[in-house]
DNA sequence: CGCGGGATTGAGCCGAATCAATGCAGGTGG
DNA sequence: CCACCTGCATTGATTCGGCTCAATCCCGCG
């Protein structure tokens, strides 16, 4: 087992995951500290204030980082893709849940290992730092919908994030020609904690979209968007 | 005007901030960038999707980020206490308005040359990058709030945070003797617009948190609380 | 065919929003 | 100095969106 000295040039996320401020030379050292692994849906990956070793690039699949109240309330406050980081730098222990939404592959790094390279390769830390700022952009837009969208906007908001951002079902050019298909990686119960509502009025709210033309359900987790900018306008996107 | 060599040693937040980073030689550099400014309670500071070329650390005041959607429902996405940092690095463009809360003094830096000297200074780059996850272990934090807490809790849960970051009214040692007493630096309005409620409910809350005996009233602005773990009680502060 | 877990649908309720009035403090000008 | 205004905060009455509880439905599977 261990580390295999090509694999980096044939990954998926080479140049897109913070490994992309590496160069051939560099990328090999942090290859060595390296380790796949994988996960199936449902699967905890990292527990919510517990101490946790591990670093990772998400390579495929999507995990839910979750936050929670000791009586059961769940939010779901992050969802990570492929290439996005997953783990906390500089704290010995992780701020929240993070499991399996779908099978997961992982390129993990021991928290360790990786924080001793960052601080021997500028570029790298300076990658991480663009994607944490990314991260805090997105979860403040998601702030504004948590405390200000109706349940309508909000449904129609998070069909539009993974419209974007989830791998397109069958043959399609990004040319506007035809509508967008999509699968979505969340349960509607996982889809309710992100959006800070009821299964049922996920439901609820996933019909009347259907009922009014904007969306078409092919299955429970396969829809089809005629068009983008009359979801777009359900959504209520944020202005200027 | 301009730059006065002595100023960082003398700075309240010399330490506390970004500028921590740096040794006096260092600091010298970064000042020669530097511009002090005021802003009144109510000023406009950045402005949201418009290009700005303005970074700066908070010194005193406190600024609150804010986005809206075009029909006018706002949400206020983030609140800058001192010593923090304001603005977003590598882009040309601010993803929300940055207005003042209270009157408030920063120390300026324009965008370009201090991306530079974040390219020369590493260590600066990762004080920053570390003062970034905390702001988004933050926002996160704030997403459980928005998504499913209570009036109520929402409402315990920012007096708590304000009680924990604002400075202290009247003499008072850390010591857990006597009630903790403070000033808000909201307005109820700023306050239901950071908490996802409207102003009557706001007030509501405060009201029956008034009269269960878990905070005290001494003015619209200023408050105290007999006992932190009885405030922390209300506002359901997530599990481990 | 029956079972089980996720999804949908329905009925009723409740918490927070809305609409509307009143209270209160600070500031201004007669 | 007081009357008045203006902006913020409080309080009350009513409405309504989303939650709760409960019953089906649907589909894959043993």
């Amino acid at each position: 087992m261990a580390s295999e000295p090509a694999r980096c040039s044939m990954c998926a996320i080479r140049d897109k995951a913070v490994c992309g401020a590496l160069d051939p030379n560099e990328i090999k050292g942090l290859n060595q500290i390296a380790r796949w692994r994988t996960y199936k849906a449902g699967d905890v990956i990292l527990v919510d204030g517990a101490k946790s070793d591990m670093l990772a690039n998400v390579v495929q699949g999507v995990v839910k980082l979750t936050k929670s109240l000791d009586d059961g309330r769940q939010q779901i406050v992050g969802l990570v893709f492929p290439p996005d980081f997953l783990g906390r730098v500089y704290r010995p222990d992780s701020q929240y849940f993070a499991e399996a939404a779908t099978d997961v592959e992982l390129c993990t790094f021991p928290k360790e290992g990786f924080e001793r390279f960052l601080h021997d390769h500028p570029n790298l830390e300076h990658r991480l730092l663009e994607h944490t700022l990314s991260e805090l952009d997105a979860c403040r837009e998601w702030a504004l919908l948590l405390g200000r969208k109706s349940a309508e906007e909000k449904v129609a908001s998070f069909l539009l994030m993974i419209a974007k951002r989830a791998p397109r079902l069958g043959c399609q050019h990004s040319g506007e020609a035809g509508p967008t298909k999509f699968a979505l990686p969340l349960s509607r119960a996982d889809m309710a904690d992100f959006l800070g509502l009821t299964i049922e009025t996920v439901s609820r709210q996933i019909t009347k979209l259907k009922s009014k033309g904007v969306i078409d359900l092919v299955s429970t987790r396969d829809l089809s968007v005629p068009s983008l900018s009359k979801l777009e306008t359900v959504a209520h996107q944020e202005a200027a």
